[in-house]
DNA sequence: CGGTATCCCCGTCGATACTG
DNA sequence: CAGTATCGACGGGGATACCG
């Protein structure tokens, strides 16, 4: 735990638990769903697994989380405390959407954005039952600008090598751009307009596309 | 600044700003009011003035202070964004009351206390113009046991010595109590009947003295 | 009152390797 | 998949003294 503050204050005790690094975004990540180790691991990637496994253990002895094992299974899940915590994360988010400014270089994440749409895919938006969709970033590093996501009903895959299924429909865009789009802060017609961002396929699917992501950051700052 | 958790993600972003330690703090203290150095760190009493200095500039790079000269005089003042944070300190304060817990001795503080009570006096509940109320605090060190707050229309002042002026009401009060009452965790009315606190004076003043103490926390707590 | 300067320690965190 | 072990650096921040 962080050292205390010394102060009755409720603000300052809470701190206490969350002024240390990477707790707060261990809990995000658990409010988002996230529930086994690897997977927190995923939308954590630049975390180093001890200090995740330190993080779950404070949380846990925090009586934010708590382990829940069956068989072999482990899982992570929100205590009733935890899932308070989301109003902590919903206003901290509403204040870093609309207060933190732009993005730096070293915020762009093409690994990272596409694990966040990948759990954020609206299947009931997409007219057929399997689509694969690539995508292709400019202004990435080289060795992550090709990813693809198979989507089908019963689950989203993120490959970072192409899966071999044919591609239905492809999706080119500079980083940003598509970052800023999925934090809500661009329009698709507006970066498809501009050339930002091209869509590339069969053109119900080109189309609908932008309808597939249903981002949760546009949803939060528009709302 | 804290270090970048390279993350487009807005509450990492704002995480960025608020995972160091104290910086928050020094955000709901303006929040709550004070906007001179000496005065927050009274309200920040562990603090040391080389690390406040570098959370206000800090702060001010953030773009959520300003600092704010007029001759000799010197404020800080939230701009804005900081004004927004006001939400995020009280998801923090909300979360905190409900699931910290019992409060551990090191947190109790008789100078913070009488801090935190000497501005949220509502003088509209006083039946005189001129009040001195007594502290008399068991189970606090030596030292800081005894207290004086000295009400006037004009002004609320502190004292850890006696003032002088005639005394027109004594709270005996254990600090855990009294500490517990300010953070809306118990009522006066039961630490009385239970003895932890004890009121002395005339009865006109010792049966209002209750709701001359306006606790912002226990308001929180109960909305 | 409103800060800065300095110093040093200790703990956090990051990196990497490794295990059941 | 689900973590633990180890290790080193680096810098945050606590304490204290001091200045305009």
């Amino acid at each position: 735990m962080g050292a205390s503050y010394h102060q009755f204050c409720p603000v300052a005790k809470a701190m206490e638990l969350f002024d240390e690094r990477w707790t707060l975004l261990v809990v995000r990540e658990l409010v988002l769903g996230s529930e086994r180790f690897n997977e927190l691991r995923r939308g954590l990637p630049r975390m180093s697994p001890s200090l995740l496994s330190t993080r779950l253990h404070q949380l846990t002895a925090a009586g934010i989380v708590r382990r829940v094992t069956d068989g072999g299974d482990i899982r992570y899940v929100l205590t009733p405390a935890g899932r308070d915590l989301e109003a902590v994360v919903d206003a901290l988010g509403a204040w870093g959407s609309r207060w933190t400014g732009r993005l730096g270089d070293e915020d762009l994440d093409p690994k990272l954005l596409m694990w966040d749409m990948h759990r954020n895919v609206d299947r009931s938006a997409i007219p057929q039952d399997r689509v694969v969709v690539r995508f292709a970033f400019t202004g990435a590093p080289r060795g992550s600008r090709r990813w693809w996501l198979v989507i089908t009903p019963d689950e989203v895959d993120v490959c970072d090598v192409d899966p071999g299924f044919e591609e239905s429909v492809a999706v080119t865009a500079d980083l940003r751009a598509l970052t800023e789009i999925w934090r809500g802060e661009r329009q698709w017609s507006e970066a498809l307009r501009s050339g930002a961002v091209a869509i590339d396929g069969p053109v119900t699917l080109r189309r609908s596309l932008p309808r597939w992501f249903a981002s949760p950051l546009a949803a939060q700052s528009s709302g």
